[in-house]
DNA sequence: ACGCTCGCATCAGGTGGGAAACGG
DNA sequence: CCGTTTCCCACCTGATGCGAGCGT
């Protein structure tokens, strides 16, 4: 590894963990990009987000005084996740809690914007409820959250870190194919919560020119370790749990400023909720692991051949599937794709294509027009609209496409507006190569040499780029997708490709929990395990499930989700 | 001779599967 | 007994180092 994320840094306890911000992961680290400033948190903010970051999904309502956190957006993300009876605990719908947000956010000149960089990737998962494996010694998230953001001041300096707080009270436990509450969550999880990204702290101009990957962020489920590492967040099993992003401006020094209670912005994908498990249990959880992550790799090539019958509802394209994973991936299996992608459209059902379009048609008129360069196509998501919402459909996105503002704050810095040729903003390794370019790869002229002529995805993706083509599309989908608290429970019945029918539960049975018990699940009976993004970018707009968030097509990467504290 | 490119080998670490162990 | 957790395994990716080949 890099390293350069600081690992091995230690701290002992929640209270270590706010030791742990003084000293920046960042700064004893080796990263090249980390500012030369040697603190992070004074004790006073450490003493300060403590209380609200790492006990938020933990303490009682009462814990939180709008006074006191001066961030009250936390206090009603606490409620909200502790709405009683909410299976989907309205934590992004609230308009309280964004309403908070705004608030805390109203200070001049503040007004963050952040894109969940693979928020394709991640719907994917979510429609199936997202399932993170979490371990003794600790695992990686995958998808992990990968952030544009923009709005910053320039020169002002910002701490961003990661929160993960219980997403709903409750339970969980998988049944019957599908997941069921099973009494309530454990309040008393004890550890760290928080992932500080070790590039922080940071100036605005920094966190602005590149996609700011978490993709390091560890889960475990060992307390004992959650001193160990900054990088581990310490979750429990079973339980549902729902990632924030913050950021917070500081000093150059990385001092909060404590005059400022305005300062801190955080926001919340929905589709980033997850549900911590020691093993999968969704067989389509684990199919679309396999699919994707390049480590598991090794467990796709069994499938091939049961993936022969075209599955419309292929669950996703491998993250080989772009151009340059075509080139860079060796092997025949690979060079069969575009067989396979032919197969996979000619057999689809046109009618199946833009379902989702068609069901929810009043998005068109909301989205602007596509064109070639994707820069009108944002998907813009303002707490406002959320709020709106949060009665009934609490977790719904609301997707608005953005222009103006974001773009002239956006592409001044020519950010996420790389020209570089990207089918794969996922980037499921940003820290990688592509996304902390400024942190030592630009410099790695060999893996340049190999890499960067093919490269598909972009290092830094194009917000603008990367909604080319998918923004009227992927909205509807989205909508359907992620609604409201009890709306994804429908939607998840909804958005099940068609083998996924809606007996689904019932032929899941306890037969099925084991993957390779099982070969009528509709994971395993995708079809080719490889198929280009492009092509199903443009065939799979259809069935709400595997639309539009393959890499796209015209070399851009990433759909991104994009969300603002007003 | 020198520098660069390229291919290969090695190593560290991430991945899910599956059996065994654990615990209520 | 059954659901959950732990551990080990094979397989994979990515990083790195080394040496051969080539051009200047």
């Amino acid at each position: 590894m890099l390293g350069g994320e600081g690992e091995g840094s230690t701290f002992s306890s929640t209270k270590g963990a706010a030791e742990e911000r003084r000293k920046s992961p960042a700064v004893d680290g080796d990263d090249p990009t980390a500012r030369s400033s040697g603190t992070v948190y004074t004790p006073s903010s450490a003493g300060r987000y403590p209380s609200s970051l790492h006990l938020s999904s933990v303490l009682p309502p009462t814990g939180f005084s709008p006074s006191a956190a001066g961030r009250s957006h936390f206090s009603s993300a606490y409620q909200l996740g502790q709405s009683p009876g909410c299976i989907y605990p309205p934590y992004t719908g609230s308009g309280s809690a964004l309403s908070n947000m705004s608030l805390s956010t109203a200070g001049p000149g503040i007004r963050a914007q952040v894109y969940l960089c693979n928020r394709p990737l991640w719907l994917k998962f979510h429609r199936h409820q997202t399932e993170m494996i979490i371990t003794k010694q600790d695992r990686r998230m995958f998808p992990f959250l990968s952030f544009n953001i923009a709005g910053l001041n320039l020169t002002a300096h910002y701490n961003v870190f990661v929160e993960v707080v219980l997403a709903d009270p409750n339970h969980w436990r998988f049944q019957g194919g599908k997941w069921v509450t099973c009494g309530k969550a454990d309040n008393s999880s004890q550890g760290n919560k928080v992932y500080i990204h070790p590039e922080s702290p940071n100036t605005g101009a920094h966190w602005m020119r590149q996609e700011i990957s978490f993709s390091k962020l560890k889960l475990t489920n060992n307390k004992g370790t959650s001193h160990s590492t900054s990088q581990m967040i310490v979750l429990q099993s079973l339980h549902k749990y729902q990632p924030r992003l913050h950021i917070v401006e500081v000093t150059e020094d990385g001092v909060e400023d404590v005059n400022s209670d305005v300062k801190t912005q955080s926001f919340t994908f929905p589709e980033t909720q997850f549900i911590a498990v020691t093993a999968y249990q969704n067989t389509d959880i684990t199919q679309l692991k396999i699919d994707h992550n390049p480590f598991a790799k090794g467990f796709r090539d069994n499938y091939d051949s049961m993936y022969t019958a075209p599955e419309n509802d292929r669950l996703t394209p491998s993250p080989t599937d772009s151009p340059r994973a075509h080139q860079i991936v060796p092997g025949a299996r690979y060079a069969m794709q575009p067989l396979f992608q032919d197969q996979f459209v000619n057999n689809l059902p046109q009618n199946r294509f833009y379902n989702s379009e068609r069901a929810v048609p009043q998005t068109n008129s909301l989205l602007s027009p596509q064109t070639e360069d994707g820069a009108s196509q944002r998907w813009f998501v303002t707490s406002m609209q959320q709020g709106g919402n949060s009665t009934s459909t609490s977790n719904k996105l609301d997707l608005t496409p953005y222009e103006g503002e974001y773009s002239s704050s956006l592409l001044p810095y020519g950010i996420k507006s790389l020209s570089m040729q990207t089918s794969h903003a996922l980037s499921y390794y940003p820290d990688s190569p592509f996304t902390t370019m400024s942190a030592g790869w630009g410099s790695r002229a060999a893996y340049q040499r190999k890499v960067t002529p093919s490269l598909p995805w972009s290092p830094r993706p194009s917000p603008t780029a990367g909604f080319s083509e998918d923004s009227d599309k992927v909205k509807p989908q989205i909508e359907e997708e992620v609604n409201g608290s009890g709306g994804l429970i429908s939607s998840w019945t909804e958005t099940q490709p068609s083998a996924l029918s809606l007996d689904k539960a019932d032929s899941y049975s306890s037969a099925c929990k084991r993957r390779r018990l099982s070969l009528n699940g509709p994971s395993t009976e995708d079809s080719p395990t490889d198929i280009k993004c492009e092509d199903l970018a443009s065939a799979a707009t259809n069935s709400s499930s595997y639309s539009k968030e393959s890499p796209s097509s015209k070399g851009m990467a990433a759909y991104y989700s994009f969300y603002t504290n007003p």
